[in-house]
DNA sequence: CAGTGGTCTAGACCACCTC
DNA sequence: AGGTGGTCTAGACCACTGG
């Protein structure tokens, strides 16, 4: 059989993954500035637009951001536009409120065939449950049940979650060092059950969007699995197509 | 108040231009090879590099596409792998199998308030109004209806639609020159109508995705207005974050 | 082989930010 | 003024395609 494994990489994509190490590495925080083009290009032997191009594709994969003038920095889930990155719901008169996320429960189980799957973990390794509603302007609209390995996640308990203000994903960042880069979602029309219909305030058969979303992390790791279901009367799942 | 207009354009973005209105021309058409970097440095007076820049910015807007060792070729929608491009519906097991468009009517009407606003016409000129079933093998899974600005469209009948093999959009490329370059669309889950119960083959109520698209063709102006309604009990909406 | 896009370099200058 | 990223150039060489 042919492989497709590529025969030749190009001296940018070596610096890239340089520049990934030390990402995951911790070397430089997210939030805070890189080394500059010219140190980095000293730093490993390359010119200057060398590194530019390695940069300017850790730029458009959301890795890294460029601010002229500044520098270059480590894309971090605090800031607040990254909050939609991942939520693509947005309220049909388009005005923008920051939702909040209220936890309901969290607990430990073992993984079982789909998760251990999705997760790439072995059948009956600890993972953690979560599960937390969206409040858009106090009203429930997204039931979130939440799939994480527990190893990566060790020590998550509902009361430090409560406690934090901000998105799900800036917790993870800050307490456990843990990076969403990209993600896969599925979407499907399903009957809302009687779980759902009392959290999100509609009655049993509404139809609701279900989002299965898969969550990667540096290599392609996945480190979430997670089963939405959002309400879509006064709001809808935006997606643009390039 | 400010303006956001950008204080400065730099020399790559007006080449951009250029290429983008010779394109719009018909000077290159869809399938065909543009002329190479050099001739195009030579004709527009700048360096290859940038050129280069110009056009890799056309190659990540899926308008252009870059072949190694032969050239760049414009984007054309009868490419098979443009097919999937626009439609994100996917079998859940993974099998890919071309899906069948059948038309069903075709018939002209005026552009009321809402249809006018979404293509950015005058209340009241013409439209054409489409239906259509996608059938994955021969079962159908998607009926759309689709609204089309009458000027752009002008002639266009439910017996030549027939008679065409390929995509929607093929057909808009070579009859009309109309090339679909990106899309927005809104999505919720719905149940269905009888209309759409009776089309799709399940029972009134059944919760479908309501897929709510505008495309836009060069110089981001809206071409085409359609709602989908998928059956997802076997299929899936796929979508990438990045 | 010649022609195409792809990579890499070195250097100059511009736009933007901060002190 | 001095630093950052952003643009533009010119030239060399590499990888891939097709005659």
């Amino acid at each position: 059989m042919a492989s497709n494994a590529p025969s030749f990489s190009p001296l940018y994509r070596q610096i890239k993954s340089l520049i990934v190490q030390a990402l995951e590495s911790g070397e430089w925080r997210p939030g805070e500035a890189i080394p500059s083009e010219q140190e980095l290009a000293a730093r490993f032997g390359v010119s200057q637009g060398t590194v530019r191009k390695a940069v300017d594709e850790l730029a458009a994969e959301n890795v890294l951001e460029r601010k002229q003038g500044k520098g270059t920095f480590v894309v971090s889930h605090h800031d607040p536009r990254q909050f939609f990155r991942f939520l693509r719901l947005v309220p049909d008169d388009g005005s923008l409120t920051q939702p909040q996320s209220v936890p309901l429960d969290c607990w430990r189980a073992k993984a079982g065939q789909e998760a251990a799957r999705v997760l790439q973990i072995p059948v009956g390794d600890p993972i953690i449950i979560l599960r937390r509603v969206l409040k858009f302007s106090g009203k429930p609209v997204v039931l979130d049940e939440i799939y994480l390995p527990g190893e990566v996640f060790e020590g998550l308990t509902l009361d430090t979650l409560k406690e934090w203000k901000g998105s799900l994903y800036s917790f993870f960042e800050t307490r456990f060092g843990v990076r969403m880069l990209r993600a896969e979602e599925r979407i499907r029309a399903v009957a809302a059950d009687r779980m759902a219909a009392e959290t999100l305030g509609v009655k049993e058969g509404t139809p609701l969007l279900s989002v299965e979303r898969v969550t990667y992390t540096y290599n392609d790791r996945p480190v979430e699995w997670r089963r939405g279901r959002y309400l879509t009367t006064q709001y809808h799942y935006h997606n643009e197509l390039t």
